[in-house]
DNA sequence: CGGTATCCATAAGGATACTG
DNA sequence: CAGTATCCTTATGGATACCG
């Protein structure tokens, strides 16, 4: 019976891995706005190196999420478009935006009270600076 | 307009965030099953080490995700559930374990190829062994 | 323009001895 | 039983110079 527990992780371990990391969802709905160039991403993209943006596009493209449609003119011109897959996958997670939009303050108490008692328990007074 | 592709991939990021890394899911269908006790946890997740268990169980906790209730007996007894907010969670990752289950095969493949052209460009034979 | 290659810092994770 | 502490290895990510 207990490794049963695995296996019926695993689909979604699987989805998540793909998908997983600070970088993808944030590429898949930038993408998601039709075929979008290279510098684009980077720029819609706040935050993210040239490194990370290119390994990621490559994992994507790789599972068959992202098309990269290369026109061989000069100065080159790469687009990248999410695939009718991805297209799908982006709607399953609309469900999980809902829920993060329902429970985001929830979860923001529940951190507070959480460190709030952790940080009591151990001397008198609860220290002032938060854990983290 | 660029700004907003983060602002709306955020709600996803977070939820992601809680729930990213390689045991988190795991644990959250392992716990699923009423009140479990730490080792029962630790058996019937395959390779999760003591201190990834400990780790990911109290940023869970700390999360809102999962309730530990401590029995002062000797000896100690834990029992982790989880709250109804993960509960929810849960069902709402359903949609992606459907996706993760129709898609499967459709990613397999589109890997295979993806690394079939990767390592045929280079060189004039396909080399045999797969990038990785 | 659209990347690669390189170097480096930090975080995640594993193994396992020890403890109340 | 349910952890914590410690040590170590690997993976992830950032900055940026360089190239076709």
């Amino acid at each position: 019976m207990s490794e049963e527990v695995t296996a019926e992780a695993c689909p979604l371990v699987e989805v998540l891995d793909h998908v997983a990391g600070k970088w993808s969802i944030s590429i898949l709905v930038a993408a998601a706005r039709g075929p979008v160039r290279f510098t684009e991403l980077e720029r819609s993209i706040e935050g993210i190196s040239r490194r990370m943006l290119t390994l990621n596009l490559r994992k994507l493209e790789r599972d068959g999420l992202l098309t990269r449609t290369v026109h061989p003119t000069v100065p080159p011109k790469v687009e990248y478009d999410l695939t009718a897959m991805a297209r799908e996958l982006y709607s399953s997670l609309t469900g999980l935006m809902e829920w993060a939009e329902r429970h985001r303050g929830a979860i923001t108490r529940a951190r507070a009270a959480y460190d709030a008692t952790a940080s009591a328990e151990p001397s008198g007074q609860p220290s002032p600076q938060p854990v983290h």
